[in-house]
DNA sequence: ACAACTGTATATAAACAGTATACACTGTTT
DNA sequence: AAACAGTGTATACTGTTTATATACAGTTGT
């Protein structure tokens, strides 16, 4: 499982790699049912604590993404697609509110927002 | 100097404080040389520690929004405006960026943002 | 000098992030 | 059935962050 983590961020490590899985999730190169690495051998390949890749788990577990089953693994949930796609649009706006928001304070313009948003989006 | 805070945010309360006082400076409703009130009138409106509003004017003045004289008290600084809004935009950038990322992994396209930006650009 | 205001320093408590290690469950192999 | 090698779980500990109370020190006007 390719998952890149950095110890320097601010972000805390369960939170990176929880995210990261999620993104899998999202974007279907993790499909329902399919098995998630080991706590364990996550834990070795990233170099950090079993607990750590356990709350991460149990993270994506509260929210509904994998199932796990004591002794067997951990596994993708079977989620509604129309929720999580909901979820992100949510998220999306929340960004998109705040942007905005910073914009009208320092007097900067809808025009450059969009400017970046059409960079942004033809370049990744 | 009117600021709300809230205790169950996960964002921290000095944090909370920092942000709303540099909205007011880069949105010029705080000007260069005016006295900010002090940590402890702030904290008795607020309701929280002495020790919370001054690590919330620690970092101001860390970032170069204010400065303190001890025993005096704590002014706007005089701070580049290019530079504000350089920093400003780069802050909006980055939010694009990941508002970007989301929508790229969950299948959601570029008009969908846009309207979102027309919305939220309208409303506020 | 004193009173009333400023910011500062020290010590403490609680919550959070990350860890190591010992424990318990599941499945396979013998 | 016993042994083993894999899975997740629980406990206990360390260091950092967030927030606090309280005692200290500088500035100003009377």
């Amino acid at each position: 499982m390719d998952i890149i983590i950095s110890n320097s961020s601010n972000i805390p490590l369960y939170e990176q790699v929880k995210e990261q899985i999620k993104n899998k999730i999202v974007s279907n190169e993790l499909k329902t049912g399919e098995l998630l690495p080991s706590i364990r051998s996550l834990a070795k390949d990233l170099r950090i604590s079993v607990i750590t890749t356990k709350n991460a788990y149990e993270e994506l577990e509260r929210e509904g993404y994998v199932e796990t089953i004591p002794g067997k693994g951990t596994y993708v949930a079977n989620k509604n697609k129309e929720l999580i796609k909901e979820e992100q649009l949510q998220k999306i706006e929340g960004l998109i509110d705040t942007a905005v928001s910073i914009a009208k304070i320092s007097g900067i313009s809808k025009e450059e927002i969009r400017e970046m948003l059409d960079i942004l989006f033809e370049e990744e």
